[in-house]
RNA sequence: GGCAGGAUAGCUCAGCGGUAGAGCAGCGGACUCAUAAGCCGUUGGUCGCGGGUUCAAAUCCCGCUCCUGCUACCA
């Protein structure tokens, strides 16, 4: 990928990128881990891209189908459908209180998505990448169900440990088959599982290792995340094995094909075909039933995929042998998984809590410095900590103090000394004041860069920094005083100052989308932050400025013993 | 077991071959426009351990210790 790097003004013919973000699970709500791994980066990136003038088109949905969904139902007493309804609702809540701004937000669970759904499944049956085979199974007789390997426990045969899961053995770390544990018994109700045979489609893996191989080590795919590339390049240099994409299940997207009533696509094969389902919901929607082609087939276009690390697989290999076979479809450009975040030092879990719950924080507190913080400390390259009391410093000290506080006091002096109207500066700037807007006008193509680059977290800090650089600026040449003896002095420390804050809520704006929308109209600017494209918008001498507001509430300390209380570590 | 990432100032982390850095906390100062915010200065580290390569290593190589995570038949 060559980062985009130069400013360039907003045009509608710009690169059409799909920015396609992971299926959240809908078996709850979203937590901040979600949040801080896909959700966010994916509409910084998009937000970005967006003013750069580039077709963007960010699309996701909520994975309906699957296990857990029944068993929530089952344990509620109440359909699968109302369970998907009930979290889809809140994920939808939860976007639109972060401003996570997709074209699309979906589901598995419409028609559109069975029918392309369907359709792969039968083009992909027809090419000989997908074959029936019977496989011995695991079958809970008393919940009346196939058990997937996580569902059942028993006894390690390599280790003797007690405690065993079906897939792994977390005491000596072993890879397991389900039918191999000793004692084997059903998590869903205790029973003792017993084997079964069942006819599946399985997906030809096995024959796309070449092709992936070669498609992995193009150069443009040598800049991706180390931890994603090695993972990829490691399994298909263990080899691929051919996995079953069918379960005897009645939850999901039904086969095409007679005989298989009882039987359903499973969620790991269906809900990566959401991504291009979603697209063609979405040209369907807008009226232009063929425009999902300008993503797809065009070999122009760029698709990125914003998913945690633990969804790598499905991305960098099945999802990529998918369209291989189906055949002139665009491969992922990139797949910038993210590591974790744990909470004050857990891992967010839901048994064990830790959680910080996204529909509970926006009860409480504002969208912008969440996605703050957790873009400072955003998981890139490690795995990183969220803390309440990280979280109330960056508030105070960085949006309040550094950038709230430059933006305010500003402001405040200007309409209190020129009459609420912006100053009129010479027409040759003094070479301080020069220097502060071409640093600021530097920042777009700096942090544009990393935007594009998908490293957020050095982004912010750059952006960051020069709002501390305006605020040294306004202190070498105190207008405050200045007004009082040069006023021209003090007009043109403030007409740059106001300028140098246009440009910079620009630059935040994809990272802060509510703050700098208000800061962006109390320089007297209209419509939306960045119209104007990724650039600095001039502030006109003579601009009506409005009375501002504080954009950041400063929070007190004791937020951080209540919260972590809540955390219930 | 395999793979990845980490181990650097009290805390959170950046640097990734060329005289140890930032923010916060601490200490001192000048200022007062501002949500008592902002600015300047300063204390503080034998860069996990042991070897090696190099004129030069936090930075490259080898070995070791500890921490985190991933490991497609849960999403």
């Amino acid at each position: 990928m060559s980062p985009n790097t130069s400013v360039s003004p907003p045009n509608a013919s710009g690169q059409a990128i799909l920015v396609a973000v992971g299926w959240p699970y809908a078996n709850n709500h979203l937590h901040a881990g979600h949040l801080a791994g896909a959700y966010l980066p994916a509409d910084i990136f998009a937000r970005y891209q967006r003013m750069r003038g580039n077709r963007v088109l960010m699309v996701s949905g909520s994975d309906s189908h699957g296990t857990p969904v029944t068993v929530r139902a089952e344990q509620e007493g109440t359909t699968p459908e109302d369970v998907f309804q009930r979290y889809h609702q809140s994920f939808l809540d939860t976007f639109k209180g972060f401003g996570i701004s997709f074209d699309l937000f979906t589901s598995t669970d419409t028609a559109n998505h069975i029918e392309v759904t369907q359709q792969l499944f039968l083009q992909m049956l027809e090419q000989g990448d997908l074959y029936e085979a019977d496989q011995e199974l695991l079958f809970d007789s008393i919940a009346g169900r196939f058990l997937p390997d996580r569902y059942v426990e028993g006894i390690c045969p390599k280790c003797s440990f007690d405690g065993a899961r079906g897939d792994q053995c977390d005491n000596c770390g072993s890879t397991l088959d389900a039918l191999d544990l000793i004692n084997p018994r059903s998590k869903l109700s205790d029973a003792t599982p017993e084997r079964r045979k069942s006819r599946h489609f399985f997906l030809r893996l096995t024959a796309f290792t070449e092709r992936l191989m070669k498609w992995i080590e193009q150069p443009e795919h040598r800049d991706w995340r180390p931890h994603v590339r090695n993972f990829t390049l490691g399994m298909l240099r263990e080899g691929l094995i051919d996995r079953s994409i069918t379960r005897d299940i009645t939850w999901g997207v039904p086969i095409p094909l007679e005989g298989y009533e009882s039987k359903r696509i499973y969620v790991w094969f269906e809900a990566v075909i959401g991504y291009l389902s979603a697209t063609k919901e979405w040209a369907a929607t807008s009226g232009n039933p063929d425009g999902w082609k300008a993503w797809w087939t065009d070999p122009a276009a760029r698709t990125v995929y914003f998913i945690g690390k633990d969804n790598v697989p499905f991305h960098t290999v099945i999802w990529p042998a998918m369209l291989m076979s189906a055949g002139g479809l665009n491969l992922p450009s990139d797949v910038p998984a993210n590591q974790y975040v744990t909470m004050s030092g857990s891992k967010a879990s839901k048994s064990r809590g830790g959680v910080v719950w996204l529909p509970d924080y926006l009860e409480r507190y504002d969208p912008d410095p969440f996605r703050y913080a957790l873009t400072a400390s955003m998981p890139e390259t490690n795995d990183t900590d969220f803390t309440w009391a990280d979280y109330v410093r960056r508030n105070n000290d960085e949006l309040v103090a550094r950038w709230g506080n430059l933006v305010n006091r500003v402001l405040t002096i200007t309409r209190r000394n020129f009459d609420g109207r912006v100053p009129r500066a010479p027409s040759t700037l003094s070479p301080e004041s020069q220097a502060l807007l071409d640093r600021v006008d530097g920042a777009f193509d700096t942090v544009g860069g990393d935007y594009d680059r998908v490293q957020m977290r050095r982004a912010l800090a750059g952006a960051i920094e020069v709002a501390g650089a305006a605020n040294q600026y306004l202190d070498a040449r105190a207008p405050w005083q200045a007004v009082k003896t040069d006023r021209d002095h003090a007009a043109e420390t403030l007409y740059v100052a106001i300028n140098a804050i246009s440009g910079l809520i620009t630059i935040l704006n994809p990272v802060l989308p509510f703050t700098t929308q208000k800061a962006w109209e109390y320089l007297g600017h209209e419509g939306k932050v960045g119209i104007a494209g990724w650039r600095r918008t001039p502030v006109l001498a003579g601009t009506v400025l409005p009375e501002p507001g504080p954009l950041y509430r400063k929070l007190d300390d004791s937020v951080v013993a209540e919260e972590e209380a809540r955390l219930g570590l």
